[in-house]
This record gives C-alpha cells, structure tokens and sequence, in this order.
RNA sequence: GGUCAGGUAGCUCAGUUGGUACGAGCGUCCGCCUGAAAAGCGGAAGGUCGGCGGUUCGACCCCGCCCCUGACCA
C-alpha cells in the first residue's frame, strides 16, 4: 500500500487524488479530525465532487460527541485496506495523524481501556496533581516512568490505567518501526516560510469560508451559561471541541476572543502542529521526502512509489 | 520650543537602594509521543540593558549631552 503524510497544507489531497487515478487506488483517510462528521470546513475535508469518483474510506465515521479512539481507528483502517486489496485495488493511506498512520501501517497494539478507571485516575490527577501520580508510577513501572515527564498528567494516566488494567507493566518504548504489510510512505515537504504561508492562507480561507458558521452549527443551541442542557454538540465532545479551528471558533463564540484574535490563534496553533507532524515524520526512516511543490508532478510521485516499491519492506 | 513617561531577548514587558541580567509570556529551534494525538509533555538558543562621555574600585541602574518613541503643554 501508499501512504501519503507530511505537514497539514502540503498538499497532501491533492496528490493522493492523483496517485489513485494512476494506479486504481482508494483513498483511506488517517486525519483524525475528518473522522468527525461535520466537521469539513476546518478540517479541510474534500467534498464528494473534489473526490472526483475515487472511493474514500474512514470519513465522517465519529459524531463530534465521541471521544476519538485510535484502537477502533486501527480496526476500521485495517478492516478498509484489507478490503482493497481484497478487490485488487490499490490502498492510498492519507493523513497527517502520524499516530494513526502506524497504527494502520505498523505493528502497533494498543492494550486495552475503561472508563471508570480512567475517570477515576483524572480525578487523581486533578487532584493530587501529575508529580504525586508520577511517583506512584515510577513504583509500578520505573521503566514507564523513565520515559514519561513528570509533568505529563494525561500519559501518566494512561500508563497508570494500563498497569491496572493489564497487571503487567506499560511498554512504553516503540522502538523499530515494522510494517505489517508492504508499503510505501510519500512525505511532502514544505520549505518552513513557505509552509507559514500556506497555513495562513488556508486558514483564512476556512473562515472566509464559512468555519464560524460550520462550529456553530456543531456547538447547536445550548451556549454555556445558558440555561442548562449541557454540551450537546461540539462542545461536548473531548476530542472534536478541541480540534484546530473549532477550538478558536468557539471561544469566538463564547466572547472570549474577537473573530481576528481567533483566527490569529488559529493560524498560531496550526503552525505548531504542523512543526510537531514534521517532527513526527521525520525521525520514520522508511519515509519518502518530495519537494511539496506547487503541484507535485505525477510522474515524479509516482517514480518515487515504484522506486521504493522494489526495496518495501 | 517646553514638560512628563519611556527606550532591557525577534515581539510585549518585568527587574536591580550601583557589584557578574534569576527574568516572564509569546515567537524561533529541537526532542518526546501506544485507546483524547489538530491532543499532551519537555529542552535549547537568543540581550554590548538606546548612543557618547563622566563620577566610581566597579554602572543596566548616579550625572551630563545626544538620538528615538509616545502623551501632554504651548
């Protein structure tokens, strides 16, 4: 299979459409934000006829309500490129959630998770705060706490909960990178300036073209401090109300922020996590860098497959 | 022309009764990342403290002049 990542604005879309032209491919998405239905603006989903015919997988799977999972992300992944390939096709994995681009490509398991254990674990950490739970930690598993900062309350948590859970230690190192099945990773890389421009002019666009309106419909009547009903919506989602953009967009809404201090932020916050995907990407020894350019010429997208192809693993 | 306030890290600003700038936030760079990952966490590099001269053993902090910015008065 193909796997098309790098930094958000590279282009990434784009090209894969492409490439799945060229070799009868079918796009899986790997954003974990265009999992969330209705939230295409800001995540900047393409819309059916942009997908021009090809088939795209793992979209708009999650209501906005739903905390995002990677595990059942994996399944649903993995259980679409079998199918694929089961049809003779093509598998294109698109997306710049470096985690959920292993999940799908890698040998990745992720140990198990529960609710009440976890609630009851954040409750702690509120409450004693990440230093006390990180010692409490380094006695469970000192490994585990070696590699977690001390002040990382939410991966001290989740280790907490795996040893509980399990009963055996939370193996925290993910060391080479084994891929479950023969693939080829394209990276798009985009000069750092150049980059910064792009992301400002994507967020731009996304306002100009109609993210406010698109979260508000999301976030639904109820606004905090109203009357009751709690979060119905975006809001009440863990992991969507955070997304880039929407998180903006609602403190607009709340009155915290004017609509230019949100879109500033915006495009603040977005080039931090473009640097962090870069960071991601690049230590994965397996990917295939190409000069994001404007347009990346098909041809040398695809000599770069077949190339690597040969030497997959 | 005069008065007052201010000129300290790329930006916004702290700070020192004269003795090596404890600086902070943001930005930048780098690293980490196993069920929230567009999240979360950490590290580093940046300053001739506006310029010149003086006082002093020693000045970013005192004095003088100059330059710049802002407000106000004429």
């Amino acid at each position: 299979m193909i796997a098309v990542v790098g930094p958000t604005a590279a282009g990434k879309s784009e090209l894969s459409l492409r490439i799945a032209r060229e070799l009868r491919g079918e796009v899986v998405n790997a954003d974990s934000m265009q999992l969330y239905r209705g939230m295409d603006i800001g995540t900047g989903k393409l819309t059916a006829a942009e997908r021009g015919g090809v088939p795209h997988h793992l979209l708009d799977i999650w209501d906005v309500t739903e905390p995002a999972s990677v595990s059942q992300y994996q399944r649903l992944a993995r259980a679409a490129v079998a199918d694929i390939l089961a049809r003779g096709r093509t598998p294109i994995l698109v997306g710049g959630s470096g985690l959920y681009v292993r999940a799908v490509l890698d040998k990745l398991e992720f140990p198990g998770t529960d609710p009440a254990v976890r609630a009851r674990l954040e409750a702690e950490l509120a409450d004693i705060g990440p230093a006390a739970l990180h010692a409490r930690l380094a006695a469970a598993d000192p490994a585990a706490a070696a590699a977690i900062l001390r002040g990382n309350g939410r991966r001290i948590v989740r280790a907490l909960e795996v040893i509980e859970l399990s009963g055996r230690p939370f193996t925290a190192a993910l060391p080479e990178y084994r891929s479950v099945l023969p693939s080829v990773q394209i990276g798009l890389a985009v000069p750092r300036p150049e980059l910064d421009r792009r992301i400002e002019a994507r967020v731009r666009q996304m306002w100009a073209g109609g993210l406010v309106d698109e979260v508000r419909g999301l976030a639904g009547p109820s606004r905090p401090g109203e009357a009751g009903q709690p979060g119905t919506g975006l809001r009440a989602g863990r992991t969507a109300s955070r997304a880039l953009g929407y998180a903006q967009v609602l403190r607009f809404l709340d009155g915290e922020w004017t609509q230019a201090e949100a879109e500033q932020e915006t495009v603040r916050a977005t080039r931090r996590f473009a640097r962090r995907q870069e960071a991601w990407f690049r230590r994965d020894p397996r990917v295939r860098w190409l000069p994001a350019t404007d347009p990346v010429p098909t041809a040398v997208a695809l000599a770069a497959i077949a190339d690597c192809a040969g030497a997959a693993d």
